[in-house]
DNA sequence: CCCCGATGTTACAAAATGTTATATACTGTT
DNA sequence: AACAGTATATAACATTTTGTAACATCGGGG
């Protein structure tokens, strides 16, 4: 890259190290959402390996996620998981389509829940669960599980007893609620209901 | 290739990737309902062609449905994601797990469909589909199309208008409609309110 | 001096985009 | 209803852009 002080290979005068760069980069993304690697060629003065390299290494972090053409957030990725023969992390039951949670740490690193039953239970005895997703039983849609409501005990069986359905809103759990029964509860209901379940389980041997 | 004004491939600068013009349409989406092709064209300043690709990629992962002359959101969020890539023979689109339906002829041919709806429309119109399986909305399970009770026009959208709902059983069916409304029919009532239908279209002349 | 990491350069394959041509659906007129 | 005219959608192709890999160059530290 020639520019007007001349020299193919002038990098005396970066003003970043490799880990501003990066900062800056995550700065902006939070700002806009997505950039383009030439916008990032541009703002940075860098070659286009150069960004690629820094991109590469966020994303090994897990911060953000390389798409063609740029990079978006991490958290604005879509889930497009393809649904693979995956082993519930918490009773080891292959994970049905229906009722998938996707846990992730602090670290990103990510987990596998067969049900809202497994996946809460997960993140009550691992703190580390920082963020989790499950299906809508209505829509298939992947929800954030502290934003969702759940119908816990309804007339539909799902793998693990009591059964734990998940409902983008509570209306349409109530609905749902009105021909199968069961109890509706948001998120914390949930986690504390089945704490003293688990615990009076214990107790009992 | 033709320089100065008017040069045919000058995309010199796209201000945003791919991801970040789909990301566009989502918010516009949300905020309006429905953008025609012709204005997207004008407000991402991209050609007509890439704003098809880019709503036919939406369209894929089930946040918007195409129409002719522009896109229109999937509010009721339609029911998503095929795990395979499959296309309903009847309309095209991939099949979605949750309401897929397979048809198989007297010479023992399969094919799919997306929702009963469309599975129920072919067989109306194919006399070789001597069998069927769709797939029960609550418990994901298959079973004979011909066995099944359907729920029609519930509040709960799926791909093809009006909504059909495959349940296992009549008692299944009642009890999601006192919450999500909509009329239990059997298999034989579908077939000709769909003919109906159909024809009311066709014949309006 | 040579090694090492960071960066730039180049080359090439893959993806995205635009252009054009053609098929399909709408519109309005008769 | 039939027709032509218009708009939109799709397909095929050419060009540009982008991603990756391989190699070259710079600068610092033993």
């Amino acid at each position: 890259m020639v520019d007007e002080e001349g020299k193919p290979h002038s990098r005396k005068e970066r003003s970043l190290i490799p880990a501003g760069r990066q900062a800056k980069i995550l700065g902006w993304l939070e700002a806009q959402g997505s950039l383009s690697v030439q916008e990032l060629q541009k703002r940075l003065a860098v070659s286009h390996m150069t960004v690629h390299r820094d991109l590469t290494s966020l994303e090994r972090l897990g911060a953000v996620r390389k798409v063609r053409g740029g990079v978006i957030l991490a958290t604005e990725a879509p889930i497009v998981h393809a649904n693979r023969e995956q082993q519930c992390h918490h009773c080891g039951m292959l994970v049905p389509f229906r009722s998938e949670v996707q846990l992730t740490t602090s670290q990103k690193r990510k987990f596998s829940a067969c049900c809202p039953h497994c996946g809460i239970m997960m993140m009550t005895q691992e703190p580390e669960f920082a963020y989790a997703l499950a299906r809508d039983f209505l829509h298939s849609r992947m929800i954030s599980i502290l934003e969702a409501s759940f119908l816990v005990g309804s007339a539909v069986q799902t793998c693990c007893m009591p059964s734990i359905l998940c409902f983008t809103t509570a209306d349409e759990a109530v609905k749902f609620q009105k021909g199968f029964g069961g109890q509706v509860m948001e998120f914390d209901h949930v986690w504390t209901f089945l704490l003293e379940t688990h615990l009076k389980d214990h107790s009992k041997d």
